[in-house]
DNA sequence: GAATAAATGTAATTTAGCAACATAATTTGA
DNA sequence: TCAAATTATGTTGCTAAATTACATTTATTC
């Protein structure tokens, strides 16, 4: 137990000076880090002894203690839970807990990878005289963002967030072409069906998307996210960021296992993106 | 960036005593939080006034405060690194090492933003009649997703990717409209005159981008995210992530702002997707 | 309502941290 | 290579913070 946890706990046990001076430490736990024991003492109305009791009270060897083991405390925060965000949120509590619901949804991730799908996938690629990513909706951003990455590959790569053109691409599927299909729940149904055309084109399909949903089982290797319960009104931001990071896992691999002779063309790219972006030594000069 | 990652990172930059403290902290950091600044010193062999120095070249007030942030950064857990990948990476290997650079940028991003800024964007996104997002490369892809959240509110919002279709936009925005430039870099060229041709025509400018590159002086608000140095071939992968984190924050913020009436606007949207979709339950039933 | 126990405050003591100064080591320029 | 300047480190003594011991107040019990 953090010595928050615990002070919350033991405030009734406390007697009645102690007591003001854990409502003032409660009040801002931040602040009392940088105070001294005296000023603690007289913003809480109390002599410093008290205040020093007090921290005998809760375990700890001392006033230094006591502070030490306070920061702990607060920099443990809640540890990558799904906290909900309500209307009584600062925008701090915002972003706080957004980052640790996305924190939550990656440690998920790492723990639940198929990382042997993940090897298939990156084997098909290899293979693959062209690669496709879809998407729809938040999801088509993510499809939008592999097309992205891949484009700095030889191999040929298409993305779309259209339906029509999605059909005519899976269609139009080659055998060894790779479509991968992104979906947070699996369950759009224009995009099942494109998937089931690209299936029957013989291609080879993966998904991204929710294990056992329908989507997943149009595909021959699927990539499974993990799926929060969504019952938010607020969109799922954090799964979505597990699909990006296992692209990037996906492309880091791929750039890997083509071997060195692809570092040079990267670098013929980076040289050749550079100049349309200003240097740093720039900075200085502009207006 | 917690002490132990400063303390980790500017190792070399300390004088030869100074570093001999650092070694001994290191070594046991848990336990230098109940020492002294005597005992400290004699275990690193150094006087007194030297741990002392240790401590402000790190930053910190003095020898308590020091003690008070690595504690903190010890309650941190595991100090997510970036580390980079290379050829002797297997799948599982490049997994942990993308989410844990993730979860590093992450925990930069928490603790380096800018809350009054995100708040002005926030208020300045309420008075829009419109908002636009642009970006070029990969963070098209973000400026996409940004589009897609906002596309569930009331306010006219549009997305675009193509630099001629940007600068008409940028030049026939209106006072109080306010346009999102994103760039992981911030110095790309066309992206700059854009977002100059944005402030031209009187519109708000807020880019999400490095603090201090050309782009960001165009900007009349600066969300700030943190640029690691490139060194690698791979793509500056994890810093996009704070950005969608960014603008999850935001599109949240906004929500609630709104306040609850929206939120039968979002209901109905939710309902209406609906239909697109698969039900839980038919799963069971596909073929 | 006195006696006792518990809680709180006062004053003195101790200790830790730090600034100012002194000295040593290193770098720089001729 | 050596002197000057700069930087790094150590010594001393002071200040402030924390703690202990003791006194006083406040509550509790019979």
């Amino acid at each position: 137990m953090t010595l928050l946890e615990k002070l919350q706990a033991e405030l009734t046990r406390l007697s009645k000076s102690e007591r003001k001076v854990a409502e003032v430490v409660l009040a801002e736990p931040q602040a009392t880090l940088h105070k001294s024991i005296a000023s603690l003492a007289q913003q809480a109305a109390v002599s410093e002894p008290t205040v020093n009791r007090f921290c005998h009270s809760l375990g700890a060897k001392g006033y230094p203690d006591f502070k030490l083991q306070l920061a702990q405390s607060l920099a443990q925060g809640t540890p990558f839970v799904n906290r909900h965000v309500d209307q009584s949120d600062t925008t701090q509590s915002i972003v706080e807990k957004i980052i640790e619901s996305t924190m939550a949804s990656l440690n998920v991730t790492r723990r639940s990878l198929d990382i042997a799908a993940m090897d298939r996938t990156v084997e098909a690629f290899l293979q693959a005289p062209r690669i496709s990513f879809f998407g729809l909706g938040a999801s088509a951003s993510v499809a939008h963002d592999a097309h992205n990455k891949f484009l700095r590959f030889d191999t040929p790569v298409q993305f779309s967030d259209d339906t029509l053109m999605q059909k005519m691409a899976a269609i139009n599927a080659k055998p060894d072409d790779v479509l991968v299909f992104i979906s947070h729940t699996g369950r759009t149904k224009v995009l099942c069906e494109v998937a089931a055309l690209a299936r029957e084109s013989g291609a080879t399909v993966v998904g991204i998307t929710a294990a056992d949903s329908p989507l997943a089982q149009e595909c021959a290797t699927v990539l499974a996210t993990h799926v929060p319960e969504d019952t938010d009104l607020y969109m799922p931001m954090a799964s979505r960021i597990a699909q990006l990071v296992l692209i990037d896992a996906l492309v880091t691999s791929f750039t890997l296992k083509k071997g060195p002779e692809i570092h040079e063309k990267l670098r013929l790219i980076k040289e050749t993106l550079r100049d349309s972006r200003y240097e740093k030594k720039d900075i200085r000069d502009l207006p």
